[in-house]
DNA sequence: GTCATTCTTTCATTGTATGTAACTTACTTG
DNA sequence: CAAGTAAGTTACATACAATGAAAGAATGAC
């Protein structure tokens, strides 16, 4: 009952009043920003980019250094090599991602296509594990890349019952992103969000072109959801209602998946 | 002039003096302990392994969730998504990792081994880059995957200038992480570690059995080396002598990583 | 060589990270 | 099913650690 207003999933709001440990989450965002840079940065950038005083900036810096989250030449800054055993960590242990992939393989071998599954970190989402089937998509999604929540089937779904409210602000963060252009507007998302009730989302074309596919959102324990997992096609080797077939087959297998984590998560 | 004894690279000592930016360490430290963990862990037992009290256990987890560094399941937290992106980040802006890969390429097509880049953290070394030849390995080695500096090729050559003093700490570290058995000593290092100036180390059956490498270090500005490039290649494929006669060419594709690196960083 | 910028260190002050203790919840055991 | 025990959470006062201003080095530019 005691739900801080983000703890939605993911990614503290930058303006969030930091009272409770300042420190840490100013060198959280000290590190999303060297992520979200994409090129080493000198220390002055970063402490201008992140709204903090040189000294401040540098001790952060210094810290995660040691612990490898971050590299220095010279003056510059980047993210450093301790954040690959991180996401191999996460990608063998994590139970979700550990779950899904028999159910995964199941579905790709069962409807020949490629099935993936995403969860949402913030206002994105991210492709999390993919096993393909007998069409493969001809284009590489690699994983961990970070994907709009406004576009894509697999998106839709993890937003299709947000309050009006909180889709104002995911597609306010959308173009923010880069992930829709200046003109993308509440009523465009609106009208390619799934009907209410449908359980299902359809895209083709949308966030890729000539791909279409169809995704359900994994069922989370009354809260709203965070994962979906998706059935994608080229467009040439599939059609809405050959792909539409498949949503039974989703759902089944989003069941399954989420039953198999109220076992496997109280194991520790 | 003003180097930190640690600064060399990575994993801050866990019993350091933790005078700068306690918290930001603590937090640094539970993050590792999910790591260490490889499941699902209770409050309670994160903060007995990081020794810190419940409360304080339980302010940073909340931060670090905030930002998806860690994600939460009732009573369990383990890893977060958001390390995929950071991983991302890091393998595809990181410019020693993207030059290496030309490299990389060019030396197994011209040896027909397997090329792969190692870089150091902490008392581990983790593989960042690889790429096969024509006498692909049968078994694979995930990038991230944390290895020992006490075996193989591509670890011997980090540490085989390292004063006397260090590669005490970096056996019992070893041994320690179950790199190596309690049995492995000092003097069971050395007899490993190549030649004072050989420019190169061999390992054969040393960390994979099978396997045969030769690695060279990539010079780095002055300090000790913290980055390797192997070649690699299964026991039946090749003989010392076979492996060997690629050193030459090792050593001039390391010489111009180092180059290439010293260009590029200055370009942020 | 000189100037301007960026980085680093020092230091006093404030704020915040901290642990104790009380409280609540959730499991365990008889 | 009830009572007991352990784990998780909140509240709060204190001390310590995080902070920015300012001075001092070190770079890089001109």
């Amino acid at each position: 009952m005691t739900e801080t207003a983000k703890s939605t999933a993911g990614v503290a709001d930058e303006g969030a009043k930091a009272t409770n440990m300042r420190s840490l989450s100013r060198a959280m965002e000290v590190f999303a920003e060297l992520q979200r840079a994409e090129r080493p940065q000198r220390l002055s950038d970063l402490a201008r980019a992140c709204g903090m005083s040189l000294p401040t900036t540098l001790r952060i810096l210094r810290v995660l250094q040691d612990f490898g989250m971050v590299t220095q030449t010279d003056k510059s800054y980047r993210i450093g090599p301790a954040v690959l055993p991180a996401a191999r960590s996460y990608l063998e242990n994590d139970p979700l991602v550990v779950a899904s992939r028999p159910i995964l393989q199941q579905l790709a071998s069962q409807t020949g296509l490629t099935a993936s599954l995403y969860t949402r970190l913030g206002y994105e989402r991210l492709l999390v594990a993919r096993l393909d089937g007998a069409a493969p998509l001809r284009y590489d999604l690699p994983l961990g890349k970070r994907l709009p929540l406004t576009a894509g089937a697999a998106g839709k779904i993890l937003i299709a019952s947000e309050p009006e409210e909180e889709l104002e602000r995911i597609t306010a963060a959308a173009i923010a992103a880069g992930h829709e252009d200046r003109a993308f507007t509440l009523e465009a998302l609106h009208a390619r969000l799934p009907e209410a009730g449908a359980g299902y989302a359809y895209s083709a074309d949308e966030r890729a072109t000539g791909v279409m596919s169809v995704a359900v959102a994994v069922p989370n324990r009354g809260g709203r959801p965070t994962e979906s997992i998706s059935l994608t096609s080229p467009m040439e080797a599939a059609t809405e209602d050959s792909l539409t077939a498949g949503v039974p087959e989703l759902k089944r297998a989003a069941g399954r998946l989420a039953e198999l984590l109220v076992g496997s998560v109280y194991q520790a």
